[in-house]
DNA sequence: TATTACCTACCATTAAGTAGGTAGATCTTT
DNA sequence: AAAGATCTACCTACTTAATGGTAGGTAATA
């Protein structure tokens, strides 16, 4: 069995992720999946409607990599750093983040989608901010600011540095500003 | 007198950074401007040729800032509070980067554009790297990491939180998250 | 017998871009 | 200075291709 919806879901994450949400078309995907324009609508009545999928698919694979690190990784830093290479593969791909590529067409994306990302980012926020909590507790993060203000500082670098290095196909540079970011979240004792 | 084509500019560049640059039409920016969308053709051929002018023209409003900064301004992390605050109008009016909407369409971009988009960054880049380089010199930045990966981390975190901050609307989490990234480039004496 | 998953064929709308024309300003030549 | 020529900035009307979406049908499956 070929999971036709599966493949509409695959083909159409990458399109949206390399093109941006109003640069691809029906078209473009019918074509990458190998079938016809019109029975994409049979799976997703409407463009949002595959948006919508796109960004819970996407947030879910998201969220069980957060429950992961969570595990597996003990302190603050390391675990931002294992949340930071998760946008790397986007960089090694070409491909940019799902959500940065909806939230870029801001008043033109469809309600839905707006709240659909904005709900996507929040709850990455939610997470940063308990584990950044966390780590000034047991004191792998500095104190001092808000763990929400690091939060946001946090998702900016990430986002912001997965925009630039794709552009300039550049993981290394990905990995360096990471670095730096994780290294300025650490107590200060230089 | 009107300067048509100066008006066309502004209209367009509202535009392309509150929608992206597939998200928009010549038929808006008729709209937008009050002419017909035939004579925008007059004034810049093709859509390509639009955006490139786009770019230019932001690229060289952002020039002259920088000079502004670097002349006015005499220390390192003086200087990239005032670059990130160049960011916060961005935020203020809810519109995005030109640059960062261009870059998000990535492979679907007239070559044209991706090119003159990366040279946006690259300069921006220059800027940055050679303001770190003299505050570390001096002693305003902290010293360690690269002028260069410095100011790769300098620009992802303006551009991350530009794009997170104009989706919740939010510029007073801009200027935290500027804050910590300034703080971040000063000598650690805590 | 329904339902699923696809198809062909179509629709209305919108996209960027072109053809060709007009009114007014400006430059050139006598 | 007058007459003609050219240029600028716009227009209406159009073309071609692509857009998201619909109607209605078929073959296989549950």
């Amino acid at each position: 069995m070929r999971d036709t919806r599966a493949e509409l879901l695959s083909q159409a994450e990458t399109l949206v992720r390399g093109r941006g949400y109003a640069g691809f078309s029906y078209a473009d995907l019918a074509e990458a999946v190998g079938i016809r324009k019109a029975s994409i609508h049979h799976h997703f009545p409407t463009k949002v409607d595959l948006g919508a999928a796109l960004v819970a698919a996407y947030a879910a694979r998201y969220d069980a990599a957060l429950v992961t690190i969570r595990a597996a990784v003990p302190d603050g830093p390391g675990r931002i750093a294992s949340y930071g290479q998760l946008y790397l593969g986007g960089v090694e791909q070409g491909l940019g983040c799902l959500c940065a590529a909806l939230a870029i067409e801001g008043e033109a994306l469809p309600e839905r989608l707006r709240g659909d990302v904005a709900t996507f980012f929040e709850g990455h926020l939610a997470w940063l901010e308990a584990v950044l909590r966390e780590g000034q507790v047991d004191g792998s993060v500095r104190s001092g600011p808000e763990p929400a203000v690091l939060a946001r500082y946090v998702i900016a670098t990430l986002e912001g540095a997965l925009l630039m290095e794709r552009l300039f196909a550049n993981p290394a540079a990905f990995s360096g500003t990471l670095a730096v970011l994780v290294d300025g979240l650490r107590p200060q004792t230089r």
